[in-house]
DNA sequence: GTTTTGTAGATTTTT
DNA sequence: TCTACAAAAC
């Protein structure tokens, strides 16, 4: 094969390797910012031009939409031609693909819908309460967390064999759980996965016609992927197909959520003679920073093992900031941006990155404060949004009248005198005689057996739906969700609400339509109804969150969210014990390594400028904690970090002070002490000055010890000097 | 049916 | 400290 082929020229040597590579197994361990996408894109398009692969034997998984659009686009950009045969999506795209090909095959009812973790929730609410349990001993939560975790294993409820009492309430709650979505049709994201697999495991025409169809089967992002993806992918490769499987061990920062980074030891056992290729070269981070996020991950044990490089420039050292507080940490923070912004650079190639979403807070005040836009990631989804959901219920309704988890959702709202009472009487009667809401309310309505008044509201929505069902039968699906939304009552009970809240409320139903009206069916989905395909699609893309994605705003994400991004300038902010790594990882080991990791991936966030943060003292649900800088920070290399340590006066805030005024300020800073001044203490060792008390020689300061912690000592007593 | 009051609980997230 | 959600009062 020639060099010079336009698909892996300008390619390095691993990654030319790993695109051209012969017909085999193999796994590129690629590392971040080594052009990991540009590989995968590039083979595929190897695969169909150079090996004359049709594109309908090709099988690309990825766990985000975005990944797959993104995939899809830039393979047929390269091969200038489009790939629509192409299997392409994510693990739970292509599980509702078979599941529709094949639904008779797995037992699910033709118009089945699928349930999202929201009404995953709900649903399991309820059904703890039908069970007479406490709810407070029994969360929906945890139940929720406990049947999906079950499910990714693989197993089912009969599969648990336990004798803990506590476990096997949450056994029984599983059942009831499955036994009640099965009766209506529902499929939650664990069972689209766990079906799927179920279908290809038990029917073996199946499985040999998809593992004949699929010679090359690659699978993006494997550390991943959980022991039912796993699984799925091992029942897809037979004899004749090859997997490649991409991924990163030093990426893999969902362990807790099930996914099992040894799936790639797991491949390289499982499937014979397996190629193995590493991408070490960096494209986008400076020197300095890969050496100092290279030596942070080398204090993990369990690794395959993989350093980066770049032979770009060094680039400037890690910035540190220590602050006085979460507010200082803000304040600076900002300042920077100024800077940055000031050299002529845009906002929005600037990141800042928190442990936990609580943290964003004090970071938006400072930028509102600094009039500075920015934009928040991980927010409420389009069709994750309360009155998205429900009009989006309301044609659930029309698509399958024993979607209960649509019907509890709507059947009062807006409020049409189905109380509670009337709705638990229907509830127990559906148990009773093992119907779904809908069957019983029938039932129950044609034999009287409610009182009058309830009679008449049940006997009005079942003849509303019914009448609605009627009359739009021959419409689009942008008229017939216009119809639902203004005769089922939603967009007047929203346009009746006042504030700014129910006015976005009253667009995003209009938005709706919209995209109702614009929606088409993919090839695949042809044999769909449109109303069961966009029903799939607004469950399996939730969509974008709503933001101005053209405002030139700095990013403000989660480290997880920021995953497979890349900024110019990123912060990452209050790196310290306690937040990150957080308190619940600090004391398993292999908690702490995945902190360790997403550390990692923070700091290779960035391309030319990284700046750590810190907080002495930092206000927590109300309470004030006095944190140590991260272990992380002391595993960076002191050649590649610059600390700033505070050198100007920090205006003091009012709430943290006893007397604010700026006479005892600067009483205070006669005793010779600045606040945020680091001081040396001849038993506790050195330390931060945070507060003070009083003045004069019976005054008090407060200083945050590296070793022991914080301590409030009397200024003339404590023999302090500076360091 | 709506407003008020009380209380638990508060990493990380995609599908 | 704040928020969300549920029970209690109106």
């Amino acid at each position: 094969m020639s060099d010079s082929h336009p698909l892996i020229a300008g390619l390095n040597d691993k990654q030319r390797q790993a695109v051209s590579a012969e017909d085999g197994h193999m796994l590129v361990l690629a590392g971040a910012g080594s052009g990991k996408t540009r590989v995968l894109v590039h083979r595929i398009a190897w695969l169909i031009q150079q090996c004359h692969y049709s594109p309908f034997s090709i099988l690309a998984v990825t766990f985000t939409n975005k990944a797959a659009s993104e995939m899809r686009g830039r393979v047929e950009q390269l091969l200038g031609s489009s790939v629509r045969n192409m299997w392409i999506g994510t693990f739970h795209g292509l599980a509702h693909r078979l599941l529709r090909a094949h639904y008779m095959d797995v037992g699910l009812p033709q118009n089945f819908q699928i349930l999202d973790s929201d009404d995953q929730q709900r649903l399991i609410k309820r059904l703890i309460k039908s069970m007479n349990l406490d709810d407070k001993r029994w969360p929906a939560k945890q139940a929720q967390w406990y049947i999906n975790g079950k499910k990714d294993e693989g197993l089912r409820a009969h599969h648990i064999e336990t004798y803990d009492p506590n476990e096997q309430t949450l056994k029984s709650i599983y059942e009831a759980y499955q036994e009640s979505c099965d009766r209506a049709g529902l499929v939650d994201f664990a069972e689209l996965l766990l079906r799927a697999h179920e279908l290809l495991r038990n029917n073996t025409s199946v499985r040999e016609h998809y593992q004949r169809r699929f010679r090359h089967i690659l699978v993006d992002e494997f550390q991943d992927t959980n022991s039912i993806q796993y699984a799925w992918i091992r029942l897809l490769s037979g004899a004749q197909n090859y997997v490649t499987i991409v991924g990163d061990d030093d990426q893999s920062i969902y362990g807790w959520r099930g996914a099992r980074v040894e799936n790639i030891q797991q491949f390289m056992d499982d499937y014979p003679a397996v190629t193995t290729i590493r991408l070490e070269q960096n494209y986008r981070s400076t020197g300095t920073i890969l050496r100092a996020a290279n030596a942070v991950i080398a204090n993990n044990a369990e690794r395959l093992g993989k350093d980066l490089w770049t032979d770009g420039n060094d680039g400037e050292p890690v910035s540190l900031y220590a602050a006085f507080n979460e507010m200082d940490e803000a304040r600076y923070i900002v300042g920077r941006i100024e800077e940055w912004r000031d050299q002529g650079n845009a906002l929005q190639d600037v990141a800042l990155l928190y442990r936990s979403n609580a943290q964003s807070r004090v970071l938006e005040e400072a930028l509102l404060h600094a009039r500075m836009p920015y934009r928040i990631y991980g927010g409420l989804r389009f069709f994750e949004r309360q009155e998205i959901k429900d009009a989006l219920a309301y044609l659930r309704i029309l698509a399958n009248r024993d979607d209960d988890a649509a019907l509890e959702r709507v059947i009062n709202t807006p409020t049409r005198g189905i109380g509670n009472r009337t709705l638990d009487m229907v509830r127990q009667t559906a148990r009773e005689n093992q119907q779904s809401l809908w069957q019983a309310a029938n039932a129950m309505v044609s034999q009287k057996s409610l009182a009058g008044r309830a009679r008449n509201a049940v006997a009005a929505f079942i003849e509303f739906v019914e009448n609605l069902d009627n009359e739009t039968e021959e419409f689009t699906l942008g008229r017939l969700s216009d119809e639902v939304i203004r005769r089922s009552g939603l967009l007047a009970m929203y346009e009746a609400e006042k504030g700014e809240k129910a006015e976005t409320r009253v667009e995003n139903l209009k938005e709706l339509v919209n995209a109702c009206q614009n929606f088409n069916l993919d090839e695949n989905e042809e044999q769909m109804s449109p109303l069961n395909a966009f029903l799939a699609h607004a469950a399996l893309e939730a969509g974008e969150e709503q933001a101005d994605e053209y405002q030139d705003a700095v990013q403000l994400m989660t480290l997880h969210s920021a995953k497979g991004l890349e900024f110019p300038l990123v912060f990452m902010t209050g790196v310290e014990e306690g937040v990150f790594p957080s308190q619940q990882s600090m004391d398993e080991p292999g908690r702490l390594e995945e902190e360790r990791r997403l550390c990692y991936v923070g700091m290779t966030r960035a391309m030319q400028k990284l700046v750590l943060t810190y907080a002495e003292q930092r206000r927590i649900y109300g309470q004030e904690f006095f944190h140590k800088v991260s272990r992380f920070v002391a595993e960076i290399p002191a050649d590649t970090l610059h600390e700033v340590r505070l050198q100007t006066q920090v205006q003091k805030p009012s709430s943290y002070s006893r007397f604010n005024n700026a006479a005892s300020h600067e009483a205070f800073e006669q005793t010779g002490y600045q606040l945020g001044q680091r001081v040396r203490h001849p038993k506790f060792g050195d330390g931060t000055v945070l507060n003070y008390e009083g003045t004069g020689p019976q005054s008090r300061i407060q200083i945050n010890f590296d070793q022991v912690g914080s301590k409030w000592l009397v200024v003339s007593y404590a023999r302090l000097e500076p360091c």
